[in-house]
DNA sequence: AATATGACTAAAAAACGTTATTAGTCAAAA
DNA sequence: TTTTGACTAATAACGTTTTTTAGTCATATT
C-alpha cells in the first residue's frame, strides 16, 4: 500500500470514529486496529491523537470552503450569491461532522488546538462574502455603507444562530428560519 | 417576621447564591444559613431545590417581561419599539442572571423542570414582537406577509445568537453585532 | 532509506469501596 | 400557622487499586 493510501485509510477510518464517538471516546488504538494498520503507524504519520483530529477537521474546513466557492459560482447577481450561500452553507454544514463536534464539545472541553483553524475559516467567510456584499454595491443593488463590518456582523450571526440549533438537534427549526431570515436580509441590503 | 418577607428572604438569598455558584454548586444548607433560617423553613415554602431555583428563574422572567413591556411603550412608532426592544432586551438579559446561567448549563445537564416556564416566555416575546410587527404594518411603515411567523423568525434568531455569546463572554462582541443586525433588520421590514 | 510493527511505559481514566455531604422529612416547639 | 433542627436515605467526594490509553522505540520489512 502506497504512502499516501496508508495516510489516507487511516484519515478516513479516524473521520468516520471521531463523527461516531467524539474525539475523547475514540481510541488511537481502535482507529489503528479499524484501519488495520499498527499503533505506531498512526504516530508515524500524525505526531499526535490532536494532530489527527486537527487533520481531519481540517480536511472538513477544506471541503467546506471549496464547497461554498463553488456554490456562489453558480449565481449571477449578488442577492442570488448570498441566498446561495446562505442555504449551501446549510448543507455543506450537514457532512462537516467533526466541524461541528468540536463546536458542540467546546461548550464543555476546550479544543484549543483548533482555535486557528477555526478563526481562518472565519476570515475566508468573510473575505467572500465581502466580496459578495461589495459585488452588489458595485452592481448598484445593494447599499451598504460599510461592507467589510457588514459581512462579519452576516457571517458571526450565522455562526451563533448554528450553535445552538445544531445542538439541540433542530437542524429543520435552523433551516426554517435561515430561509425566512435571508428574505428580510436581502431585503435590509438591497438599495431603496 | 411576616410570612411574606420570610418567603423573600429565602428567595433573594437563593437568587444571589445560585447566581454566583450555580444550581448544583448551591447547597440548600448554605441558602438556609444565609437566610438565618432553619432548613426546614425552606421546605415549608418550597418543595424542593429544583422549586425554589424554579421560582427564582421565574421572578427574573417576570422582571423581563415587565421590563421589555415597558421600554416599547416609550416609543411611538414602530421602528422605535423595535430598536428599544432588542436594546432593551439586552441590558434587561445581563440582570437575569440565573435565567442565562440555566440557559447555558442546559448545554450539560438538564433543566427539564424550567422548559415550560421557558417557553412561556418564548411566546410571551414572539406575542410581543408580532403587535409591533403588526402595528408597523397598520401604520403602512413595514411590508411584512406574515407577521406571526416573521416574529417567531426574529426572536428565534435572537435567542439563538445570544447563547454562544454569553457563553463565550462576547457580551461586547454580541452588543455590536446585535446593533449592525438591527439596522439591515429593521431596513428590511421597512415599505420600500 | 522509508515505511510498518507491536511490545512497552508513563500517565490518565475507570472501578470500587469508604466516608462525608446533601436533599428532603418529620415530630416537636413557638 | 410558622419555625425548628435532629434524622435518614440518597448522592457526591475521596482515596486506592486496576485498567486503559496516548505516545515511544527498537526491530523488521520493503
Amino acid at each position: 500500500m502506497a504512502k499516501e493510501q496508508t495516510k489516507e485509510k487511516i484519515m478516513a477510518v479516524a473521520a468516520r470514529m471521531f463523527s461516531r464517538y467524539g474525539f475523547q471516546k475514540t481510541t488511537v488504538d481502535e482507529i489503528a486496529r479499524s484501519a488495520h494498520k499498527a499503533k505506531g503507524s498512526v504516530y508515524y504519520y500524525f505526531k499526535s491523537k490532536e494532530d489527527l483530529f486537527k487533520a481531519v477537521v481540517e480536511r472538513e474546513i477544506g471541503v467546506l470552503k471549496t464547497g461554498l466557492t463553488k456554490v456562489i459560482l453558480s449565481s449571477t447577481d449578488a442577492t442570488g450569491m448570498i441566498r446561495n450561500y446562505l442555504m449551501g452553507r446549510m448543507v455543506l454544514m450537514k457532512d462537516a461532522v467533526n466541524y461541528h463536534e468540536s463546536l458542540k464539545a467546546d461548550f464543555v472541553e476546550d479544543f484549543e488546538f483548533l482555535a486557528e483553524s477555526r478563526n481562518e475559516f472565519t476570515r475566508f467567510e468573510i473575505e467572500l462574502m465581502e466580496a459578495i456584499l461589495s459585488r452588489g454595491v458595485r452592481e448598484n443593488k445593494f447599499q451598504i455603507k460599510d461592507t467589510q463590518a457588514t459581512a462579519q456582523v452576516i457571517i458571526l450571526a450565522m455562526k451563533a444562530i448554528e450553535i445552538p440549533f445544531y445542538h439541540q438537534h433542530k437542524i429543520t427549526e435552523y433551516e426554517q428560519t435561515i430561509v425566512e431570515l435571508l428574505d428580510i436580509l436581502i431585503r435590509g441590503l438591497e438599495k431603496s
